[in-house]
RNA sequence: UCCCCGAUAGCUCAACCGGUAGAGCGAGCGGCUGUUAACCGCUAGGUUGUAGGUUCGAGCCCUACUCGGGGAGCCA
């Protein structure tokens, strides 16, 4: 079968002046009776189809003017250039042919719910957010791929059935694999470390699931991680490879995806200041920060701009509810009562905020050093900042056995997270590796794990053993820093979380 | 595992002190030759999450449960 269009939206500027077929779903559509706008989307963008009486046959008319929303067509006409368009492309129709008929569409042109937008994620694909992030994660995907390939870096496919635990024995998918435990991988480091002993540079791509019983905006049991691993490298050369590959998949979205960027509401002003280098702050220094002076008075202010964004909210709100006691005409009383809706829903939102300030407050105020960052404190550290922080050198005891202790300070790891700035909080977290055989071998134990069962991981101790370390990107986070989503659960395709699991 | 919030029309939300449940969108019909989540008129659409309780009377108060959202811990 040929495809039924001849032209795709996005080719209409190349084609001004020119007759040409689109086919796709009517996306929205517009009458003022002897004019239709009918919107269409093709998978490559959005056109403006203007139908006028007398252009096309009047049945035709008729027919495309009880057409329901999401009915797949095809329409041919003239491209010509216009301002008021979407796209500033739209087609003067002389012909349609409905492919597709569609009623009762369940997901209108107006604003839905999480939840139901979850249960319909199957159709919640064909619109504009959704579409415009997923395709910035396939050019973030695509820059992932070219960076590493491009720099000398061998793709390894780490396996997804493991027999070894990377973080926490806690957080597993047991599987039952004939009769024997095994687990779903949570990272492919360790076997990728092998592997950067045979090639070098290497990095591994796919999915990984974690059971952590997580219920945030930053959590997923199923998400996609790449993680490199390099041969003969420190922790500023980590570093510095970090800064490069995320500088790089930032240039990347921008190049290619500005205009879902803009569609999304992202600051783009501040992606395009995402250069190396980053900041770098060590651990220590981010507990002082949270402790000290900057916090208490950052988290101040930041809750004295929430209550003057409640105070207006408010005002707002009584200046409606007292225009609605007066008499009106019913249009404008609906009016009024659509903006009440979303000044409230605004309120209800800075108020969750208000309400969790001090929370947060109390918390990074409290920090003792030896503790893991927290969420909220991660994003205090990160809304300080305009540009993405590494934090470095966490007290090893918080950390993952497999991490090599600092041997100019022994209490803490050669690691470090990094924290993308304006609150979106951790996106990478790595660490230079224990390449010393009886230290590994120690912290292994102390961890009760079974060295037995790590044995293959010990030999790369034994047989020319070299300072080696990675890092483990998660791609979703990374996609909802860069479309400014507030939660990742929109930038997979279907998400899996904790207890729950829709389509 | 813990803390906070919520559940009312297909969807998003109203309903003052407890007194017969209302809008917008969507659907259907009609009007309008440049609309931008168009607009205007009409029509249809409800066992207020479930089970109890208090009351002359419960969407509203009480108890339990179910489901959903946000957050903590943990993490990419």
């Amino acid at each position: 079968m040929t495809n039924q269009a001849g032209t795709y939206i996005e080719q209409l500027k190349d084609n001004v002046g020119k007759q040409v077929k689109l086919a796709g779903w009517l996306y929205n559509s517009r009458s003022s009776g002897k004019v239709q706008f009918l919107i269409i989307r093709d998978g490559t963008g959005l056109c403006q189809c203007v139908v006028e009486k007398g252009k096309v046959p009047d049945d035709v008319f008729e027919q495309l003017r009880h057409l329901g929303q999401e009915s797949s067509l095809a329409v041919t006409g003239l491209v010509r250039a216009d301002e008021r368009s979407v796209g500033g492309y739209e087609l003067a129709v002389t012909a349609a042919e409905v492919i597709g008929r569609t009623e009762g569409y369940p997901i209108t042109p107006k604003s839905h719910g999480v939840d139901f937008l979850m249960r319909h994620r199957h159709l919640h694909f064909r619109s504009q957010r959704q579409w415009c992030i997923g395709r910035v994660r396939h050019t973030v995907i695509d820059a992932i791929r070219r960076f590493f390939n491009d720099n000398g870096y061998v793709l390894i496919d780490t396996p997804i059935f493991t027999t070894i635990v990377g973080e926490d024995q806690t957080s597993l998918f047991e599987v039952d694999y004939f009769g024997e435990p095994l687990h779903l991988t949570q990272t492919g480091q360790l076997y990728l470390e092998s592997a950067a002993m045979s090639f070098g540079r290497v990095y591994c791509f796919g999915p990984t699931f974690r059971a952590e019983k997580s219920k945030t905006r930053r959590h997923l049991t199923e998400f996609w991680m790449v993680e490199p691993e390099v041969a003969f490298i420190d922790l500023d050369g980590l570093l510095e490879l970090a800064e490069n590959f995320v500088s790089y998949i930032v240039a990347r979205v921008l190049a290619d995806n500005r205009s879902e960027l803009e569609t999304l509401g992202s600051d783009i002003e501040s992606l395009e200041k995402m250069t190396p280098p980053f900041y770098r702050l060590t651990y220590t220094e981010a507990v002082e920060i949270l402790t000290g002076q900057r916090t208490v008075d950052f988290m101040a202010e930041q809750l004295r701009q929430l209550r003057d964004q409640r105070q207006r909210a408010k005002g707002g709100i009584a200046e409606l509810e007292q225009q609605l006691t007066g008499s009106l005409k019913q249009w404008k009383r609906d009016k009024i009562a659509a903006e009440l809706i979303e000044l409230r829903a605004d309120l209800a939102e800075t108020n969750t905020k208000i309400e969790n300030n001090p929370k947060h407050a109390e918390l990074a105020a409290g920090f003792r050093w030896g503790k893991d960052l927290g969420g909220s404190d991660e994003t205090i550290i990160s809304q300080m900042h305009d540009k993405p922080v590494f934090v470095t050198h966490y007290p090893k005891d918080a950390k993952a056995f497999y991490m090599k202790t600092d041997r100019a300070d022994e209490k803490v790891a050669l690691n470090f997270d990094l924290l993308a700035p304006a609150g979106f909080g951790e996106i990478i977290g790595g660490s230079v590796r224990e390449d010393d055989h009886d230290r590994l071998l120690a912290r292994i134990k102390q961890e009760g794990l079974n060295p037995e069962t790590y044995a293959w991981y010990l030999d790369l101790r034994k047989y020319g053993s070299v300072p080696h370390g990675g890092f483990g990107l998660g791609v979703e986070r990374t996609v909802a820093w860069i479309t400014a989503e507030k939660h990742i659960r929109q930038c997979i395709p279907f998400p899996r979380m904790m207890d729950k699991v829709y389509i």
